[in-house]
DNA sequence: CGAATTCCGTACCGATTGGAATGGAATCTT
DNA sequence: AAGATTCCATTCCAATCGGTACGGAATTCG
């Protein structure tokens, strides 16, 4: 009941992700923002509530849209699949064409001032808990005898994880997808035996 | 000639450089920075120009300081030497006990709205010439026979440089020394074979 | 001593920040 | 059609942003 909105919300959030992953959460101001999402403040504020929100719910986006190769990659079949899933969908999500380069996970709030702390907390738990589900699916790789026995999971996962978060970096500064795909590559020359690069 | 003034410009930028490790160029105002560095904000202004200027000179002492192990590296023996100071350097310098997690280098502006463009632009130039130095010392060990005659030092350089920008993420992210030594030791595993871990 | 010079502190500048109040326009249920 | 409800747009808010104007305090040179 009651007036229906004139912007397609879904469309709106895919926007301010966008923006968010291009220019950090301190980056933006509600009102470039809301201009890069065709409404008003008000707008905005009435259906994401304040700026914060609206970063999870971007960030909630991008954990679902472009870094989704996070989730599928642990549904690989090795750990060295997992680990040339990651790297690869690091290089790819952090140097694709329509979007910013780098990932919003690491350009998000690095740093950050008292105003931009919950975003800051956020991202932190975002990179930490991701770091975690590799290290439970290595764990699992462990257990199926898919890595060695004496292979230290949290380290291994850690270790990749510290790849996919330099690429990230790199990308922001300006290196490309071969480039990139080349210490992704190098990163993984070192892994355990089967390498299956494409 | 004139009156004296009464602070230590040298301490004063100390002070700076510390507040915008932590907190990122545009994560600091001028009010908060001018408290940090213990002077006015006229003095400052009057001092160092603007805060743009500021930064820089911030990120001057940085290099020349905390993260002087960039260079020092370099003149190290051999590639493997080199590969292993910087990954240590890292780790020590992202994690030190008195100073803030993390690497100005990495944390001060990753993303950045325009008004942060000019911290963006420097420490991408950072980045990217700190990458370019390491080569260019891979690139020796090559001529020297250090390392093999179909080794790229490029991508090696590369490689290296990206795991040491990922251990700053990672210690941004709260992972503690002995940690990040761990991610830094597995990344140094698959070098090239005189492995000389301390 | 007195003039010139430089620095410090206060108080302030216009612009922009995240956020909200208000009022009219559009749609639902009754 | 009437009332209730929701949305949009303008306007405004106190606070803060980076950056200054200005007057008094401290020092050196003459």
């Amino acid at each position: 009941m009651g007036r229906p909105r004139e912007f397609d919300i879904d469309e709106a959030l895919e926007r301010a992700m966008q923006v968010f992953w291009e220019r950090g959460y301190e980056g933006v101001s509600l009102t470039c923002l809301a201009k890069a999402m065709g409404i008003t403040k008000p707008s905005l504020y009435a259906a994401f509530g304040d700026k914060k929100e609206l970063f999870r719910r971007a960030l909630e986006r991008y954990t679902e849209g472009p870094a989704d190769y996070g989730m599928r990659a642990l549904e690989e079949p090795t750990a060295r699949a997992v680990a040339e899933a990651i790297l690869r969908g690091a290089v790819r999500t952090t140097t694709r064409p329509g979007g910013p380069e780098g990932c919003l996970g690491v350009q998000g709030a690095l740093a950050s001032s008292e105003v931009g702390r919950p975003a800051h907390d956020m991202l932190v738990e975002w990179r930490n808990s991701s770091a975690l589900r590799v290290e439970e699916r290595f764990q699992r790789a462990v257990d199926e005898g898919d890595l060695p026995r004496d292979a230290d999971p949290r380290r291994l996962a850690r270790y990749i994880m510290t790849v996919a978060f330099g690429i990230a970096v790199q990308a922001a500064s300006g290196l490309g997808r071969d480039e990139l795909q080349d210490i992704a590559d190098t990163a993984l020359e070192c892994w355990l035996p089967n390498r299956t690069r494409d």
